[in-house]
DNA sequence: TTGCGATATATACGTATATACATAACGCTT
DNA sequence: AAGCGTTATGTATATACGTATATATCGCAA
């Protein structure tokens, strides 16, 4: 069945920093509490995860990350406020736009 | 500066065959009349550009793109009404999204 | 019938991206 | 001091992608 995609994504200079792969590992940071669980879990390598972390916290004026490393646990992730704050304007920019595509039936007809 | 961006294609089956590039390319060869002309012009290979317009022409009731080898010129392409139309709905919808993209301040002052 | 300019098509190559792998560093617990 | 699980980081390999290159085909004109 062929559909209208779209997808979105926040970049700086060329250099995309935040889009559907990087709100979905802060949603699964914060389930797991682990960055390399996290990864896992969404079948993304270990090093992607680390890297997409260290370039979504360049980007903000407060880290959305917190990444400890050693401790009882071994270390851990964990999701700030203000993380989870970008995971909820990003959704709801999201379901915008699906609303729009949904509404796009003049150049859907056009097409089989 | 960091920005939005936003892409749209339309895909079946997982395959994509129209977006931003094919879209360019029939603006192209409209103006050129001639499919390597307006893959050259626009730093395109001409075989990608020549597989572009089968897969556009296989998704669509009627051709979009009539392309014609031998003859006076050579040959040459051009685009018919319902090609010129696919272009007119694309970019109605492009500047749609344009404009949903510009009302995103809350996400934006997120990020640096 | 030869030449021309465009379309049509296959193959080889180079590059960029991502993954896999290996290893180090860390800090709490026992 | 040894062990554990996690983060941190470099290197090598694989793979997908586009491009470059080469060649064939077509139909009108001279």
């Amino acid at each position: 069945m062929k559909k209208i995609k779209i997808k979105c994504w926040v970049e700086d200079e060329g250099e995309k920093f935040y889009g559907p792969g990087p709100n979905e590992l802060l949603k699964r940071i914060q389930k797991e509490g682990s960055l390399s669980r996290a990864a896992t879990k969404m079948g993304m390598s270990y090093k992607k995860a680390w890297e997409l972390v260290q370039r979504l916290n360049q980007h903000a004026d407060v880290p959305l990350v917190i990444l400890k490393k050693g401790g009882q646990h071994g270390g851990g992730a964990e999701i700030t406020p203000q993380g989870l704050e970008i995971i909820r304007e990003f959704e709801s920019f999201q379901r915008k736009i699906d609303q729009l595509v949904d509404q796009q039936t003049d150049l859907m007809k056009l097409l089989k």
